[in-house]
RNA sequence: GGAGAGGUGACCGAGCUGGCUGAAGGUGCACGCCUGCUAAGCGUGUGUGGGUCAAAAGCCCACCGAGGGUUCGAAUCCCUCCCUCUCCGCCA
């Protein structure tokens, strides 16, 4: 969240962030609930002032043997008196609170201004789209021909966007994830972990999902959980409310984790194979940092994630997201889009955001600077990266003429039997 | 799920027959001093958030797991919830 001095003071800029980024927010209730709340605490202050004064004076009176019934039948209609102002601040500061969770963050100022992705800015573009000396077919055409995915079954048993990975698919995508695992923690210096896929509301709102997104998530009602979208709320969530050492700074985690989405309403938009699921894989990065360094760190973060479509010889644009296209807690934001030649389209496999100190504040995360100060710290995370369109990516890029598929060398190891650069087709093994 | 114990400051740990206790004592940490008992001694300091203020100092308010209640007054009494530990049950 925003802090509430930093909106007081500059009420314009904060409702360009709200409008720029699509946001409904009602401002003007905002500064009128915080100025309510501010009178309210004024006067409950003052009165607890006198009311504890007047305490020391009756236990003195008492320890003396003197007569306090005087004092106390005044503190009676006292007490009831801050008993009532107390519950109206209670009122407003809850009402405040609720208000404040649906201010957006700030765009970062690098960020076009633009109502939705078409005026999202191209960045940069790694290597080309490959050429074919026979007609590329679709991911899905591919995984047929090669047994590797089974989505009919995946409906049956669970319902569409419930993908089966069969045999080579789901080897293959069980090999993506080590290999990007362990990319990340031996040449990009991350920690593993493996964290729950569960969470509670506190945790849903201190990443920014909740209360905006509670109808785009599958949710556990009889003990109030919420299946993650991403590894980013957990991972983001470990040091809620805790004050860390500028010693620690910063800290970088790496967890792959399945992830759920409802994706209500996007009902045929994209929906083809493994394009939009509802749960799928993901390899995520997240780090803690002090925030004069944020911004370098979200420039490494995307480095590490494109070095992962590098590595596998996959060719992919980065993007900077506009502000109508940022999400709700996010200051900046590249995505990287790998280009998929059988669908004739780039597909977003990484969002790699800055989130400032939106989320620290909201989830509470300090950290104690060189000075031995107390501040919000500044979080980031990046997807590094997600399997489905990655796997579409790969599929597509990697098929041959006979309706095989070639392995990319970096992938080899972790397939176990197959050849790197294998010039026959891989045959499913059943 | 059942029974019991407990949650206090960076940490350990008093207080819990309600009243100068934001909180003893210890450890740690910081600064200073001392120094032939030296991985020692002495001294001082060491929470967060909010308000007042141009700012600082000062002053005021809140916070002893969370939220309510009783009371003039609660870390201390009562209720609800959460979490940790032990035992039992159940399941992997």
């Amino acid at each position: 969240m925003i802090d509430i001095k930093y909106i007081r003071a500059n009420p314009e800029e904060i409702r360009a962030a709200i409008k720029n980024k699509n946001e409904k927010a009602d401002l003007d209730a905002l500064l009128e609930t915080d100025e309510l709340r501010r009178k309210l605490q004024f006067d409950f202050d003052n009165l607890k002032a006198r009311q504890n004064q007047v305490s020391q004076t009756i236990a003195q009176l008492k320890k003396s043997g003197g007569d306090a019934s005087e004092l106390l039948r005044e503190m009676g209609s006292a007490a009831e008196q801050i008993k009532s102002v107390n519950a109206q601040l209670g009122e407003a500061n809850a009402h405040l609170d609720k208000l404040l969770l649906t201010i957006p963050n700030i765009p970062h100022a690098s960020t076009p201004i633009g109502s939705d992705e078409s005026c999202n800015k191209e960045i940069k573009v790694w290597g080309a789209k490959p050429d074919f000396a026979f007609e590329p077919v679709d991911h899905l055409a591919i995984a047929e021909n090669n047994k590797l995915l089974d989505l009919p079954r995946g409906a049956k048993i669970s319902g569409s966007g419930f993908p089966i990975y069969h045999g080579l698919g789901a080897r293959l995508e069980r090999a993506l994830i080590n290999f990007m695992l362990d990319k990340h923690i031996r040449e990009h210096g991350y920690t593993e972990l493996a964290v729950p896929v569960l969470v509670n509301r506190a945790t849903m709102t201190g990443t920014g999902q909740l209360p905006k997104l509670e109808a785009d998530m599958y949710r556990v009602e009889e003990d109030d959980l919420f299946l993650i979208p991403t590894a980013e709320v957990p991972v983001t969530n470990i040091y809620a409310g805790e004050v860390l050492q500028h010693a620690q700074l910063p800290l970088k985690y790496v967890a792959y984790t399945t992830c759920f989405r409802r994706e209500a309403g996007s009902y045929g938009k994209d929906t083809k194979g493994l394009q939009r699921l509802h749960q799928f894989n993901k390899v995520e990065m997240v780090r803690f940092v002090e925030p004069a360094n944020s911004y370098a760190a979200l420039e490494e973060m995307l480095l590490d994630a494109e070095s992962i479509l590098q590595d596998l010889g996959l060719h992919y644009r980065v993007v900077q997201l506009c502000s109508g296209d940022l999400s709700f807690a996010s200051a900046k934001t590249y995505d990287i889009e790998v280009w998929a030649p059988g669908s004739q389209k780039y597909l977003e496999v990484s969002s790699v955001s800055n989130f400032e100190d939106f989320q620290a504040r909201r989830a509470n995360i300090r950290y104690r600077d060189a000075a031995g100060k107390i501040a919000f710290l500044h979080t980031l995370n990046g997807s590094g990266l997600a399997t489905p369109r990655l796997m579409i990516a790969l599929l597509e890029t990697y098929q041959t003429a006979e309706g095989g598929l070639r392995i990319p060398e970096k992938l080899a190891g972790y397939l176990g039997q197959n050849e790197p650069e294998a010039k026959t087709p891989v045959k499913p093994n059943d």
